[in-house]
DNA sequence: TATATATTTAGACGATCAGCTAAATATAAA
DNA sequence: TTTATATTTAGCTGATCGTCTAAATATATA
């Protein structure tokens, strides 16, 4: 297959585009905040990001139970994300995404996980 | 929904990286000489073409019985088709592609449709 | 006007995919 | 070692998508 077809394809989705976004204003995300951000299961999350590293977009790290993601981008993508980057203040979606973010990670990771353990986890 | 992720599925797709690849190659193609090149359907053919046309990515003009298609990238998406274009040349298909679609522009729409005509369209 | 023909549209079918729930895995704390 | 817990995997379901065939549309030629 044609390389960039498999990034494309892993970049064909609004909550994997929302994941790269956020990635970039934060350099490292745990599972956890991701999943708080989306609004959906956290299985969901977990397929999301494995379909963004089998692109070869992300580098996970592992401390203790929790797993921390960020971006990893192949060499000559670059353009590629300077170009989403560029359209990210046309989208109102992401720009809610980026104010959510700042409250996720300033609660910080044990008191989010105490919380989405409290409530349902994914919306209606 | 985020302008570019509309872009980012349009090219999400093999046949339509082949056909943007063509076309950056071929200022003008006609959509029986892209039915050549990818050796499908008319129909399939037309919906990709659709399908980019509608991400604003293509423009097409009429002669006579026949419609023209060619790039017609929206500002900012330049830095896009350079990167698409970089990777063209790991890609075994694109590079057949190529070396097809000189032989397929060297026949002539005229000739090309007649041999069309007299086959069948679909392999296998 | 009638026939040929290049392209599109409509409708069906199989494959892929995003999402869920539930169970499995791995790590930390009691 | 047992219990909690963060993440992943497995399996299901409904939606989307690529492709085909057949019919419709639009344009040129006889």
């Amino acid at each position: 297959m044609v390389q960039s077809l498999g990034i494309l394809k892993a970049l064909s989705d609004l909550n994997r585009l929302r994941i790269v976004a956020a990635l970039r204003r934060h350099d490292e995300l745990c599972a956890c905040q991701i999943t708080e951000l989306l609004q959906v299961t956290g299985a969901t999350v977990s397929r999301h990001l494995s379909v963004l590293q089998h692109a070869g977009l992300l580098k996970s790290r592992k401390e203790g139970r929790w797993i921390h993601y960020r971006l990893a981008p192949p060499a000559g993508t670059k353009p590629l994300l300077r170009w989403l980057e560029a359209s990210y203040a046309e989208s109102e979606q992401l720009q809610a995404d980026f104010q959510a973010l700042e409250k996720i990670v300033g609660i910080g990771r044990e008191e989010l996980c105490r919380q989405q353990r409290g409530e349902e986890c994914c919306p209606k």
